[in-house]
DNA sequence: GTGAAAGCGCTAACAT
DNA sequence: ATGTTAGCGCTTTCAC
C-alpha cells in the first residue's frame, strides 16, 4: 500500500503552538527531563497536543543534536546463516532494546564495501562476525562508531570468547566420539568457502581433542550437499579406517547421512556422524542426528552485554562460560 | 575490539580549512553537484584533504537537511525464516543499492511495538511481510515514511502479487499430485501459529486446485517437528484414504517423512509428499523430497522495483509473472 | 515554571 | 568560481 503525499512534517513547533507553550516545554515534557517541574496541567496539554497531531520527533534531528546514535548495526554475513543466527538476532534486538539501543541488521552484499552503509546511518556500535578490514575500520571510526565487536577470529580478549566457542564445538564432537570408542575420526568440511571462518576453528577443536586424547589426526574431506559426492567421501573414509565423522554443521551431516545411505554404509554401525546446530531437520533425519548445539540466548545476551559495556562505559561482562555448547544425543552417534 | 575515545568528529569545516576553501566548495566537490564548475586543481585539493582527514559526512546532518532518508527498512518477522528469506534479503539489498537506497533489517521482537524503531531511524520506505496495524501505519506516516509494501495479505493491488504466489505454491503442489493420479490429498499444517499468514494462502491454493480438478477436500492435519506425532498424522491420513500430502514447507515435509518411516509407510508408494522451499536438507532426505521452490532473485528484484517506484515516482513494475514458482521433482512424489 | 537563543553538520539559494 | 547565509528539527544552557 504505497502511502502518498506526506503532508509536511509535524514538528515540535506545531505541538508547542497547539498546546500554547514553547518548544522548550514540549521538549521537557516529552523527554521527561529530570529536575524540570512542569505542572500537570501543562504537561497534559502538551501530551494531548502531541497525540492529537501524531507528533513523532525527528530521528535525524535528534541524532544530529545529541551527536550520539542509539543504533547498533549488525553486519549480516553474506553466507548462509542457519535458523539459529536469525533467532539470535531477535534475542540480541530485545536485549539491546532493554538498554535503549536499537538493533538494525545490514545485509552485506558480497561485492559492496561495508563503508557504503556509514553514508546512510551512523551506528553507535557495530557487531560483525568477521574482523573488518583496516580501511573499513578507519571509515567506521571516522563515521563516529564507538564500539565494534567481532565475533570470530579477533585476536583481542573479550571478543575472543566466541572464537573459543567454535573450537569447543569441535572438541565436543570429537570427545563424544572418542568416548564411544572411535579412534580414527573424519571431518566433513563444508563446500562453501565463505564459511571458512567457522569451519576452521571447529576443525581446530577436533584436531586439538584428537591430540589430547591420543587419537589419530582427523581425516578431512569436503562434502558438498550432493549425495553422490558424499557417498564417495564416505567410501574414502571407510577405506582410511575412519569409523566416525564430525561434520561442520547439520546440513553437511545430512549430506554425510545421505552419502552413507547411497554407499550402503550403516549409520552409526558403519559410520557414526555428529553434526552442529540442531536444525529442525536433524531430529527428523534417518537416523536422527546427534548434534552439538549452542545456547543462542546466552550468546545473544553476552553480545548485548559486550556492546552495552563498550557504549555505556560499564565493566565488560565475564567471559562466556563454556557450557554454552551442549551435545544433543540421538541415534547417529 | 572496543574502539575508544572518538577524537572529535571531522566535519566539512575541517576539510574546508585543510583545503583552503569554503564549506560550500567542499560540498560541491564531494557531492559532484552538477552545473558547478570547480577547477580540477581545487577539486583535487578538496578530495585530498578529505581523504587525508578521513572525512565522512554526517548521515544525521545530511538526513536532517535533505528531509529525506535513503534507508529502506525491512521488518524481519519474529517467526523462523528459512534460508530463502535471508538470501532474498541480500538480493534486495543489492537491488536497492543500485538505486541509491540502503536496506536495513529490523528484527522485531515479539512483544515490542514496531513504532519503537521510528525513534531511531526514519526510513524512506518500509517493507513488511504482514500488514501493519493501523496505529503503526499512522506512526509511520508521522515519522515521514513515504512508501510501505506489505508482502502478504494486503488487499491492495501491487502488493497482492506475493499473496498470489503463496496460493500458487499450494496449487502447484496439488496439481502435481493430481497429475500423478492422487485423488485424495492431505495438507500438513505447521505447528507454529506465527506462520499462519503463509500457511493459509498455501492451503487455500491447495483447496482451490482440488476444487478445480474435482478432487476431494484436502484433509488438514497439524504436524509438529516430532516423529511420533507425525506418525499419528500419517496413520490418520491413510485411514482417511489420503494417498499424498502437501506440506506447508520442507521442514514439515521432513516431519511427515519421519512420521511415515516410523509408521512403516513407504514414500511415495504408500504416501507421496511434496514440500516447499527446497532447503538443502530436502535433496538429502530419504527419500529425496519433491518440493516447490520460488524464484527468490525474481521476487527480490520485484520488491525492489516496487519500492523504488513508490519512492522515485516512477511507474510500478508489472505484476510478477507466475513462473516465480517452480516444482523440483524428486523421489518423494 | 517557561521562553529565547544558540548550535549540532550539512546543503542550496543567493551574493560576490 | 567561490564564499556568505539561512535553515532543516531538536535539545539545552541561560534568563526571566
Amino acid at each position: 500500500m504505497p502511502v502518498e503525499s506526506r503532508p509536511r512534517r509535524v514538528t515540535s513547533v506545531d505541538v508547542a503552538r497547539e498546546a500554547g507553550v514553547s518548544r522548550t516545554t514540549v521538549s521537557y515534557v516529552l523527554n521527561a527531563t529530570p529536575h524540570q517541574k512542569i505542572p500537570d496541567g501543562t504537561r497534559q496539554r502538551v501530551l494531548d497536543a502531541a497525540a492529537r497531531l501524531g507528533y513523532a520527533p525527528s530521528a535525524a534531528a535528534r541524532a544530529l543534536q545529541s551527536g550520539r546514535s542509539d543504533v547498533v548495526l549488525y553486519l549480516l554475513p553474506d553466507w548462509p546463516v542457519g535458523p539459529a543466527v536469525t533467532h539470535t538476532l531477535v534475542r540480541l534486538s530485545t536485549a539491546l532494546a532493554a538498554h535503549g539501543y536499537t538493533l538494525l541488521a545490514y545485509p552485506r552484499a558480497a561485492g559492496r564495501p561495508v563503508a557504503d552503509v556509514w553514508r546512510s546511518i551512523e551506528p553507535a556500535a557495530v557487531v560483525s562476525w568477521e574482523d573488518l578490514d583496516p580501511a573499513d575500520v578507519a571509515a567506521m571510526r571516522a563515521a563516529g562508531v564507538l564500539v565494534a565487536v567481532a565475533l570470530l577470529r579477533g585476536p583481542g580478549t573479550a571478543e575472543g570468547s566466541l572464537e573459543v566457542s567454535q573450537q569447543r564445538i569441535g572438541r565436543m564432537q570429537a570427545e563424544h566420539l572418542a568416548a564411544a570408542g572411535h579412534r580414527r575420526l573424519g571431518y566433513a568440511d563444508p563446500d562453501d568457502p565463505r564459511v571458512r571462518g567457522f569451519a576452521e576453528p571447529r576443525l581446530d577443536g577436533v584436531r586439538a581433542a584428537c591430540a589430547d586424547l591420543g587419537l589419530d589426526e582427523p581425516v578431512v574431506r569436503t562434502v558438498p550437499p550432493d549425495t553422490a559426492t558424499a557417498a564417495d567421501a564416505v567410501r574414502a573414509w571407510r577405506e582410511a579406517g575412519v569409523t566416525a565423522v564430525c561434520a561442520y554443521n547439520d546440513d553437511v551431516a545430512l549430506a554425510v547421512l545421505a552419502g552413507a545411505r547411497a554407499a550402503g554404509v550403516d549409520v552409526p554401525g558403519g559410520l557414526a556422524v555428529v553434526g552442529v546446530d540442531d536444525v529442525p531437520a536433524a531430529a527428523l533425519a534417518a537416523p536422527p542426528l546427534t548434534t552439538v548445539t549452542t545456547d543462542q540466548e546466552g550468546i545473544a545476551e553476552h553480545i548485548a552485554a559486550l556492546v552495552v559495556a563498550g557504549l555505556d562505559g560499564t565493566p565488560p561482562p565475564p567471559r562466556l562460560t563454556s557450557d554454552v555448547v551442549r551435545l544433543v544425543r540421538r541415534a547417529s552417534a
